[in-house]
RNA sequence: AGGGGCGUGGUUCAAUGGUAGAGCAUCGGUCUCCAAAACCGUGGACGCGGGUUCGAUUCCUGCCGCCCCUG
């Protein structure tokens, strides 16, 4: 088999799980598709894999980063893209399992990112005498087709396509013309699911397990290393909401309602994202067995072949 | 118990004698390197009763509920 599996889903459905199970079933090897995972020291609260949980399958794209380091997807295209030909080499199977959308479409599609320098903060300082709509229309005059893609007020997303044009002299919307929008892998898409209320359920119960874990102090270890909430790390759910309580700007309470409400409000995003670009076989987990849904699914993969 | 204050969408808070507006949450959506991010759209409310008035969420009043002070 020369396949690809990609197992995503939104965060706390059980993705982890189906990865490994399905690497004993497929002789796979696990690559993390997740934009946190990389990081080390950020154990808890990015639900990151266990030395159980991985019941001796090998997995990649953990523990890959300082959280003082800063990453893009550019890097996770490039690093994954390797990984898979190393493991399709071996005769083995890659399996993708994560839940950063991009991450994965930008590594499994035709996607190609300008070689321009990841300078966001000098862009926005460059231009930051210009309103929304003032920056808008400058894009507009350089690159029309582009910013018709966007609303006025995403300023990051207008400034990047400006940042595009002005270090690269091509324009966003011409290289994107040049891609075919196709997936370069025999993949097999593997989206999971469960009923929004109870998968809200299992969030919340998640930050409770990651409360009694110790969250709190892997957290603080963190912030007495210098973490700040500029670094990427530290955009993290789990981690992003300390800051307010560090300052005093809140309890220790709220920090573990908004843990919960932000992780609610990103599985959402990600249901979105995940059913309007992929060609995705969705399967509801089954709770009570979730080796019913395994078979289900191996079934599925192997009549595929 | 006495004095004062407050009761507006899920929540925090506006405004107004001519049937109410915002933030956050909710729900839906967008997506080619900050993506666990950024952005867009959306439904939903004047505690209950009486009075004044052409008309009350707004003024008066009774009740209920909450908060503060005093005892």
């Amino acid at each position: 088999m020369n396949k690809v599996i990609v197992v995503v889903g939104p965060t706390g459905v059980g993705k982890t799980k189906m990865g490994v199970e399905l690497a004993k079933v497929f002789d796979g090897e696990v690559i993390s598709g997740d934009s946190m995972q990389i990081y080390k020291q950020m154990d808890i609260g990015t639900a990151k894999v266990t030395k159980e949980e991985t019941q001796g399958i090998i997995h990649h794209l953990v523990d890959i980063k300082d959280p003082t380091d800063s990453y893009s997807v550019k890097e996770f295209q490039e690093t994954v893209r390797k990984k898979i030909q190393e493991i399709l080499s071996k005769g083995k199977t890659p399996i993708l399992v994560g839940g950063t959308g991009l991450y994965i479409k930008a590594t499994l599609y035709d996607y190609e990112f300008s070689e321009t320098q990841d300078n966001h903060e000098d862009m926005k300082e460059k231009y930051a005498h210009l309103d929304n709509h003032q920056l808008y229309n400058y894009l507009m005059s350089i690159d029309q087709s582009s910013a018709l893609e966007l609303h006025e007020n995403n300023r990051q997303r207008v400034l990047r396509a400006i940042g595009i044009y002005e270090q690269t002299g091509q324009r966003k919307s011409e290289q994107l013309a040049k891609q075919k929008h196709e997936c370069i892998y025999d993949a097999y898409f593997v989206g999971l699911t469960i009923d929004r209320e109870l998968l809200y359920e299992r969030i919340n119960q998640r930050v409770d397990v990651m409360k009694n874990l110790g969250l709190e102090k892997e957290v603080c270890s963190l912030y007495k290393n210098g973490l700040t909430r500029a670094h990427q790390s530290m955009k993290a759910i789990g981690y992003k909401e300390w800051f307010d309580y560090f300052e005093g700007l809140c309890s220790l309470d709220d920090v573990y309602e908004n843990i919960k409400k932000h992780s609610r409000q990103y599985a959402k995003r990600q249901y979105t994202w995940f059913k309007n670009q992929f060609d995705m076989h969705w399967y509801e987990v089954d709770l009570t067995c979730f080796d019913k849904t395994v078979t289900k699914i191996v079934e599925d993969i192997k009549n595929e072949k």
